[in-house]
DNA sequence: GTGGTCTAGACCACG
DNA sequence: GTGGTCTAGACCACA
């Protein structure tokens, strides 16, 4: 129920544009978690200043996420995570060719900047580990 | 020696840009040896019409390529992986915060698209035992 | 299929937003057949010159229209209206209260601006005379 | 002479403004005779609570129309239509085509709600004749 | 030349 | 103080 903070890092270097990263972040926080149902979000502005961009790319985010029904805003009082956040859409089928595009992604990622597949896999443990534990 | 081609995959609605998942594709494919050095890249013209995507943007990339020592040029041959293909510049700080970060990214991808940490791992397991062994 | 231009107005000192008047401008000139599916639309620094719009309030409603799978853009060649644009949604039921309400509050700007009902009605009957004739 | 309640509805969803809609609602009912000189309006918080609507916006347009000279305060009474309500302003020149945009955008909006034009001419008579009967 | 992303900064509506 | 709208203008990705 509480305002929650530093739960995303943007790599402004990332060709990924910031209001993906930051959209999937908050995404995959609502997914996994990290944030909650009824959960106040930082300021516009705040985030703005935290993550180092432009108060306009944060509130485009929220904008669209509450068009998504993933976000609520209540006028003068914040924005929080809706009651019931809409899941990501979810075709079912071809979930483990996308799984494994993925993984995949990860890894030429990984390779590019010299990491091997091994460093990657126990990264990947210890991520687990700490946050899942 | 052979040309290559079926190596790369580009997804033309992440909002990562094409080229750059074009230029990350082929310095992956290079650095986890599924390139190796001399090996003849696909034409421009024939990479384009497999990734559907225009062929300048495929020129862009092997061009940028070129000039940062990947790839070599043989006017009339076609394109090859260069004979001694710069290496991931490998920073010997921050390494493990660049990687932690990377295996964040790809769990928050995969949390938002439903797909839990653990599917995450085995599916990781599997692609290492296919391409590395 | 030819670019269509002059179809839509702005009223710069309407309290409405002019992204707003501007999306349900398009949103009926495709409902009313003034524009059909494949039509392209003006780019969006014409469209902004045209309306004395900034060019980023155009983006911002094709980007929403096309999230809406009212428009379709096609990289580098412009925005299209969708092959099937989406309808507005359609709350079956209520019907005839929203339209009351929405006659009311156009005869309510109307009498605050000093036009009489009757007037209202006889250019009621102008404008669709010269539309749908 | 009495208090007036019931005659005003906000649309919350309308993309224009609460404030926009409240005033010019006020200024719609005096226009039409619904509100006559002299008539008590509800107070502040009665319309807010009305309307669900905060009390501050409620105020400030009770505030905008006093100094319009639409709206009178007695202290301790209340808020009364005034005796001499400031007149629509009849601009000589440039009626027709306001006119006709207003209701070009009255069409519009009903089109893209899915109303013809022909429903929207039935409902205006319906509505004249009911308030001007 | 097309649309897309981002910034900086002003001003507004609402609570 | 909260989010929302708009502008001006730079730069990027793609065809």
């Amino acid at each position: 129920m509480g305002v929650v903070t530093g739960l995303l890092t943007l790599d402004h270097r990332h060709p990924t544009p910031l209001y993906a990263q930051l959209e999937r972040g908050i995404r995959a926080a609502i997914a996994t978690g990290r944030l909650a149902a009824g959960d106040r979000l930082p300021t516009v502005r705040e985030l703005a200043v935290e993550l180092k961009v432009n108060a306009n790319t944060v509130a485009r985010v929220y904008l669209d996420l509450e068009r998504g029904g993933v976000l609520q805003t209540r006028r003068g009082a914040g924005t929080f995570v809706a009651d019931e956040p809409a899941p990501a859409p979810k075709k079912s089928g071809a979930r483990e060719p996308e799984l494994r595009a993925l993984v995949q992604r990860c890894l030429d990622e990984a390779a590019v900047r010299g990491f091997s597949a091994d460093e990657v896999l126990r990264q990947l443990k210890q991520s687990i580990a700490k946050q899942g534990g």
